[in-house]
DNA sequence: GCAGAGATGCGACCGAAGTCACAGCGGTTC
DNA sequence: GAACCGCTGTGACTTCGGTCGCATCTCTGC
């Protein structure tokens, strides 16, 4: 169950947000409410409607799924970032998910056409989250197309990587080969055999479901697009 | 050569665009020329920053390239829709081009702030046009990620058809295998097989680089992608 | 510890789609 | 109509990635 908090404090949406105008934000107040979601637990489901919101911190996901349970990430929300600015539009194409605790501002369904009435800035700045997310979805769209998996397991791996505190700040991903497949479509035997290699190659260390960064140089050229120039 | 036409009709924008404002239509005026692009000419290439424009009439396409040339149609631009509306964000990623003749309304570089600044409906509609491209890039990707590419061939023979006025208004799809490999992200080899099954199957008629739709109920079912539910 | 569940490793197999090579076919040009 | 060029059809092959089946392995709770 998520945690309610309350409304958001400008504080906390101007250091994350810093191009927003302070007229702005200080309009925001009323219509905000803060919540933490726990890793796992579902934002918004697929072709639910309502509103948008801000990430403070954590790690979100939005994704889409067959209806054999394979699924896909469309993209990864973050801090600093605009999360579901389609809703005031359409329905959400895909389902949002916090992938750990995460501190999220969220707008009331409505109240961005409010906003944007009152505050011709905030029109703007939805439309420049959305831009980011047309631009971020157009580089996954190339990645599926033209990639190979390893690649795009390679990408997620670094997008994913956080440093660890129990081993002095070492990039460390903590998540099974499932869900890592869950990330990049694919599935798990594939995962399985791709992290043999990089592991074979010095990429990477493996144990039980932490996957730790050896080499962040040489897994980052494995993550770019060979077809792409 | 694109064929300049100086300002554009404000009557021709509100037939097209419904949803916009009275108001911000009369201010569009002294920002835009309408332009003419033959098929086949490039608007806007890869990384170039230009400004964001409105569709009147003909077909447009954004796609990207890899390395060795091979193509894939990120989405199709058609009349009443918004054409690179991310520019005034980020330089666009991918080629624009005219598919057809087509009349375009496009806006100077800068012009969006300017607009968006003047005029509050302005960004709210770019807001609109964006949040559309984020949908359409998703389902997009869906098909990419899940989808075979006969689904994506037949989806793509169903978008580009038009009625032929030659043959008493049949849907045709004039162009190439090479075209419709470069559309859906293959190879003309894979197309031609493709093709022919569709032919066999009675879906479509061939003669020398026109593609004659003949049973539109069929072939659109076979353009749904199965995986996705 | 020990039982069970979830996570992982891995070999064998299959199928979709991309590559290669080459043989027509059809329309255009001189 | 001969030569040419772009488009199309097709078989053979390869490769990547997904499927299946099953054998560990490793936590966790009791």
């Amino acid at each position: 169950m998520p945690i309610q908090l309350g409304a958001a404090q400008p504080a906390d949406i101007e250091r994350l947000f810093p191009s927003w105008p302070q007229s702005l934000i200080r309009e925001l107040g009323p219509e905000t409410r803060a919540i933490i979601y726990l890793g796992g637990e579902t934002i918004l489901k697929a072709g639910q409607r309502g509103g948008p919101g801000l990430v403070l911190a954590g790690l979100l996901r939005l994704y889409i799924e067959t209806n054999e349970g394979r699924q896909a990430t469309v993209r990864y929300v973050k801090p600093g970032q605009v999360l579901a600015p389609i809703t005031p539009f359409h329905a959400l194409p895909g389902t949002l998910a916090a992938v750990v605790n995460s501190t999220v501002i969220q707008f009331e369904e409505g109240a961005a056409h409010r906003l944007a009435r009152r505050n011709a800035d905030f029109a703007w700045e939805l439309a420049r989250a959305l831009a980011e997310w047309a631009l971020y979805l157009t580089s996954t769209l190339a990645y599926v197309a033209f990639g190979t998996v390893r690649e795009r397991i390679a990408a997620h791996l670094i997008e994913l990587a956080s440093p660890s505190p129990s081993s002095h700040g070492r990039l460390e991903v903590h998540m099974t080969q499932q869900q890592l497949a869950d990330a990049v479509g694919s599935v798990r035997e594939v995962v399985s055999r791709a992290l043999k290699d990089f592991r074979a190659q010095g990429l990477i260390g493996i144990s039980s479901s932490r996957i730790t960064i050896l080499d962040e140089k040489r897994l980052r050229e494995r993550s770019v697009c060979k077809a792409l120039k």
